[in-house]
DNA sequence: GCTATAGGTTCAGTCAACGAACTTTCAGTG
DNA sequence: CACTGAAAGTTCGTTGACTGAACCTATAGC
């Protein structure tokens, strides 16, 4: 979606925010960085997005400083794109959209965001109700919830049914 | 950005939103409707937005449930679009993009959001600091902040000068 | 009759997305 | 040593969306 030549004149943070995010795929790559998502290629499979795409938001992430692109074996040469505390940050703005999403035109939860320590789940805004805090996204606990598919096609989708806190790394296992 | 073919795979409450409101342009005109902003033409000279695609826009938000098309006028007919409560449950995600395009790429503020009840800055999920309460978004005054350039070329920018209440109908003077 | 306003539609050109095929580099296996 | 397979892309032709300009309709005011 994101454009600068229109996007410029309209003074507004929202805007500037969907310059960086606002195009098709963008915000769902991000989606799945924070769930530990890392590699070209398991965002390739959970994603079903076509592969110039992928490559195209991957390294625009990274030029803004949402990704970063890092080393993760040498040889041969292989990177992984782990979210940084910026795309970090974007945790409140997805959550917000997941809540609208899933308030306005889902049935049951698709996935439940659970407080690592106490188990409650967190609230619209990321804040657990039992201890009166905003939980940090390292502390939030994913599971799946009852509308969620138990037996998904794809091997990153069945590593993402397990239990997993998020930014903690993916592990896929072969299929 | 939204599209059912490729989204509708991803079984994510995220998808789901960004599938009605992930479009280029489609989260602008929604600010813009929780602005006050009702009418084509002022959408049309705020956004900068070619014509035939914020028809498409606001026909599909329409159909969203999103916005409501309303006559307001029987001769010439003309109708406005006023923002549903569906479109009014969007402010918190909006509220989290622009806190973030903010704080991750903007200097100054250029809107400052305030409990009008008692003039408390409202937080980053909409919260009331002051009150202890997530403040409706008819209780939230919108006025110019630091960033904002004090004299906008088009009428529209110009009413949004003045402070006001979201959802309050905007009230454009003629050029 | 003339002009302006509001809210569109139509059209040609451009640009991005899509899906399939192809490339490169290496590790492991027989 | 050839073969297979995985990871991470690049290339390319087709399709579809966005863009800007022009055009259209109905009415009010002068």
């Amino acid at each position: 979606m994101a454009l600068g030549k229109d996007y410029a004149t309209q003074e507004c943070s929202i805007a500037r925010a969907l310059e960086v995010v606002g195009e098709r795929w963008t915000l769902l790559v991000v989606r799945d960085a924070l769930y530990g998502i890392r590699r070209y290629n398991d965002f390739l499979v959970h994603l079903g997005i076509p592969r110039a795409v992928l490559a195209n938001r991957l390294q625009a992430l990274t030029a803004e400083g949402v990704l970063e692109r890092r080393r993760y074996q040498e040889s041969p040469p292989r990177d992984e794109y782990v979210v940084t505390d910026r795309g970090i940050a974007l945790w409140p703005a997805l959550r917000a959209l997941g809540r609208w999403g899933r308030e306005h035109y889902g049935a049951e939860p698709l996935r439940i965001f659970r407080h690592a320590d106490c188990g409650t789940e967190i609230g619209s805004y990321g804040e657990c109700a039992a201890c009166g805090t905003v939980v940090p996204v390292a502390d939030v606990e994913m599971v799946p919830g009852p509308g969620l598919d138990p037996d998904p096609a794809d091997p990153v989708s069945r590593a993402l049914l397990k239990p997993k806190r998020l930014l903690q790394p993916l592990v896929v296992e072969p299929a």
